[in-house]
DNA sequence: TACACCCTCACCAGAATTGGGGAGTTGGAA
DNA sequence: TTCCAACTCCCCAATTCTGGTGAGGGTGTA
């Protein structure tokens, strides 16, 4: 029936991620992959909501240590790019103008990273955020084919690392999320889109006494300082929609 | 190269989905599929930041109209088991305890909802949250085995669904997202993580004046109502990374 | 050279939020 | 039945946030 049943290689590598047991098992399957697609580089990179981070490529180790150690992180356009949108990106589509990411770029390519890419975003709730990158050097035409033909398989192998690399997480379960009662969640969802506490209790016709029981009790079930942190962690956890 | 180059059928949904124009396109398209892998519905589902909604699929029209009218929504197991989770989600597996559920599901089976599904997420920036789902009346185990089966076609296809989707979107536009300047950025970032604005103003060895101009301008430029309100849309539109 | 934007600082008064208390009802779960 | 969690209401005082206006220096672009 299916589209895909055809493929036994995709099939293959796909089984190989469902049955990894340890992170350490994407590194060799995706240099196997680097090998297959016969690019530069390919690279999974994930960020979790608590600023955990997690990757596997075939990037120089120098490269990597550099990256992290100059935090570029919050430079790289890729990243910046990619967060904020859901499609693949090509490279050369990303906003390369600014001062930080022009240094970047040249540090970058000084490590031997391509001249071109590819990034696939995902996104989970809970604020993680990953990306599935190819990378290599060659000539625009050349790559516009690339990914042109092999679009589809990436977009599949980037589901797949993810879903291996959170079900493998290590930090994953004691982040116990505490669930919010009905009330509270509205209470949280009311004050993410603006309102003020009288507006709020105004909308749920509560006394604006009562809405304070709720917040507090958000507050201390989310863990938050304040107000303001309450409604953002709920946010990034999921828990209100807004 | 690439795994998927040898599957035509897939190559001609996939275009057809690229170049949809008008999302009745899609409308088709998703009939189509549902015929092709002969089940009793295929539906695809998404619910932008702004509370808009859109939706194709086969469900009949009267079952639609009476899941907006009662707002199941926010009752739906498949909606909010997805919203937490990141990978497809066989129905079976999600929480049906509850009153509402239970008397959710039953009024679904009324109006001739199939007993198995099989629903895939789908996430963006923006708060953008999507659901593609699959639908169909037979055993247990003929379903996993179709599941088994389709399970990449299905992940293809939601993603491509959801990508002409946003492309199509007519609300999409206007939301000419502002940038926020550095500072801003990093005065965000610390409010979200539950600092306060003296705070923040020590952590950025500014005095309190200044930080409050920063709240203030990002406050303008998100459109926001309160502090709390910015940090939300911040968040939401991927502006900062907490 | 303008112009625009970013960063920095200041004042003031009113409005809103926060942190502690305590207490009663209801409905579902053990 | 008994217990727990959720929902509702109330007081008070200290702290924090908000809204408006003004002003100077730096940097980069048109």
């Amino acid at each position: 029936m299916g589209f895909l049943e055809r493929v036994p290689q995709l099939d293959d590598v796909i089984a190989r991620l469902e049955c990894a047991a340890r992170l350490e098992e994407l590194q060799s399957i995706i240099e196997w992959l680097r090998d297959y697609y016969a690019v530069d580089d390919m690279v999974y990179h994930w960020v979790s909501s608590n600023g955990t981070q997690y990757g596997c490529g075939t990037y120089d180790p120098k490269w990597v240590a550099r990256y992290l150690e100059k935090g570029y992180l919050r430079v790289d356009p890729v990243v910046i790019g990619c967060y904020q949108r859901f499609h693949p990106v090509d490279w050369k589509r990303l906003d390369w103008s600014g001062k930080a990411a022009r240094a970047f770029m040249t540090d970058a390519m000084a490590h031997g990273i391509g001249n071109q890419g590819y990034s696939i975003p995902i996104r989970g709730p809970n604020g993680q955020f990953a990306l599935f990158t190819v990378s290599h050097t060659c000539a625009d035409d050349e790559w516009a084919r690339f990914t042109e033909l092999n679009r589809r398989d990436l977009i599949l192998l980037a589901h797949y690392f993810n879903q291996t690399a959170l079900k493998l997480e290590p930090g994953r379960k004691p982040e116990a999320t505490q669930p919010l009662s009905p009330r509270e969640v509205e209470t949280m969802t009311l004050l993410a889109v603006g309102y003020s506490r009288a507006q709020v209790a105004d909308t749920l016709s509560i006394s604006e006494h009562t809405l304070r029981v709720y917040i507090e009790s958000a507050r201390f079930k989310l863990g938050a300082l304040n107000t303001t942190h309450a409604v953002a962690r709920a946010m990034a956890r999921g828990q209100i929609v807004v």
